[in-house]
DNA sequence: TTGAAAGCGCTAACAT
DNA sequence: ATGTTAGCGCTTTCAA
């Protein structure tokens, strides 16, 4: 019941141009060194039959794809997806087609791709989940394809990478609602052992050390970066005998929980408590009221890591291969002075 | 200074442990087919030259790729985000990658991403742009590989498709906010043109039709499913001489835009009026007030979009061609009985 | 259960 | 400017 005609070939268009195979292909690909006459033929002849390039044989031929694997733990993580662009515009610019991989934030699915870009299906490699190639095998060799990490870096890695200077950003915020003239300043953090809230971590332990002021157990709450630890956070805040003045809280997700969960409990911010977030995801600045965060240059982390990928691929030394990016505090509705 | 050694290949294994290449490769690809001892010394062989596949090489040869390519609009909109989520993790149920395309709305990178898959980069297409080889060439070959569309049927063709009844819901929706009590409801558009806004207006005149209320010209606004067109809106409406009862915005982004709005004037939602959304977007139940809205089930249409494409790559009928899936009304705080 | 051998469809020397 | 030719590295009949 499937009555399709063969898939036309090279040597197809080739015939009935009445050239060779070469000509169609240098038609094709560098339409400059053929001259306009046989360059007519060869496209008429495409379009009479039909013609597709077959991607696989000349992929096999060149030894090249142009294109690249962008490994992201997970596609819904709206963190992800800017960083995206950056990486999907930079490529472009430059000839490069951006293959996504969505892994599930599962092992399995991670290696299983690392290793069909090892084989060659892709040209580079952009790892933003910050592990890979995980303990099963140990046999470490080394990434065969120019590779760069970024967002997080790779523990026990020395991966080229771009990322923002968490720790910096976080001695920022925390020193910012200092300023403000808070004292009991809380925190919210993200998972355990996790690089990113580890960092952040140090960052607010830096701006208090700065102040002479003393880590207080009972204001540093854990957390998962979700809006439910955010709203548990608020809860077991207002269990406390007495409330902080602030939290900064690691991520806007948490934030935004901690505004639901002080908003439930009659608790206006910032009258009552200043809120503090970390990211300036896309609804930060749309949330009730808009949220004082820490802004990171996503598309800008994704542009530079491209950009790195790029010359390793093409075999140019990058200028660096190890970038920091800062992030800045973006002042809005959730925070105020205390005065 | 690139002192690489030649990548191993098929035939340095079959040396290595003294068999054929026909029996390294089948020992990697049916391993049940080859002796156990065999297979161990191929193990063996692999382990110590590092060898790995060529994957160019196996497409060629087999035809076939076990991938399939996801053309998105923008990957940083988090409705199509969810969307991936379903189609992932199908994919990978199944035995294919998933390669996901970001054409950034821009036509030619569609266009391209396209001409790549039907080149046999992947083993099938799925569509949730809405549109796809676009006037540009008007040859209209039919898509050679198996393709799914979603999410937006495309305009004048008959692709398989898998969507949300738009205009059924939007119905429920409007007719929602009339049992709630509401008559001057207020709708805010998408994008003149866009396919969604024309069944989703549709089912907002079909239930007022329904009630027999005729439509109020000045209570149809105009939006682009930006939260600043939601916030523009809002200005809109609180420049009339009477405000509408209820507003139904034809997506959340819109809807938190006019709550944003109308709270910037000092008006409460949902006690001065009800706001309605649609999609409930990840940020919906967290929106201060939490957004009524409808629910798409995202995560569904990325399945049954690719079991049929599965069902297409693999030679199987399909059970249908044509999904549309319902959608429910999630009633939440932005929207109150009027008495 | 294994091996020999013939391509899959293209590109890039090299020659003309 | 164009043609000839030799593979790229793998899988798969077919035969043993």
């Amino acid at each position: 019941m499937d009555e399709r005609v063969r898939k036309p070939r090279i040597d197809d268009v080739a015939r009935l141009a009445g050239v060779s195979t070469a000509t169609v292909s240098r038609a094709l690909a560098t339409p400059d060194q053929v001259k306009p006459t046989t360059r007519a033929a060869v496209a008429r002849a495409v379009q009479e039959t039909g013609y597709v390039l077959n991607l696989a044989a000349r992929n096999l031929r060149t030894r090249r794809t142009r294109a690249v694997l962008a490994v992201v733990p997970d596609v819904s993580n709206v963190f992800f997806t800017q960083v995206l662009r950056g990486i999907s515009d930079t490529l472009h610019l430059h000839g490069y087609r951006l293959v996504i991989a969505d892994t599930g934030n599962d092992a399995r699915r991670e290696r299983d791709h690392a290793e069909f870009a090892q084989a060659g299906w892709v040209d580079g490699l952009l790892l933003l989940n910050g592990r890979l190639l995980s303990p099963a095998s140990s046999d470490a060799r080394p990434a065969a394809i120019p590779t760069v990490s970024l967002c997080e870096r790779i523990t026990g890695s020395d991966l080229p990478l771009v990322e923002t200077a968490n720790r910096d950003a976080a001695r920022d915020m925390t020193e910012h609602l200092l300023q403000l003239g808070h004292r009991r300043v809380g925190y919210v953090a993200g998972p355990a052992g996790n690089i990113l809230e580890r960092d952040r971590f140090a960052g607010y332990r830096d701006a208090l050390a700065a102040h002479a002021i003393d880590l207080d157990p009972s204001l540093i709450l854990p957390g998962d970066y979700t809006l439910g630890a955010g709203e548990a956070a608020a809860a077991a805040y207002l269990s406390l005998p007495e409330l902080p003045d602030a939290v900064f809280a690691s991520n806007d997700a948490m934030a935004m929980g901690l505004i639901r969960g002080f908003a439930g409990a009659g608790l206006s911010v910032p009258d009552a408590i200043s809120i503090a977030g970390f990211d300036d995801i896309e609804f930060a600045a749309a949330y009730n009221p808009a949220l004082t965060t820490m802004r990171q240059e996503r598309n800008e982390i994704g542009v530079q890591a491209t950009r790195m990928l790029i010359d390793l691929i093409e075999g140019r030394e990058p200028t660096s291969l190890q970038i920091s990016l800062p992030a800045a505090i973006v002042k809005r509705n959730s925070t105020r002075s205390r005065r």
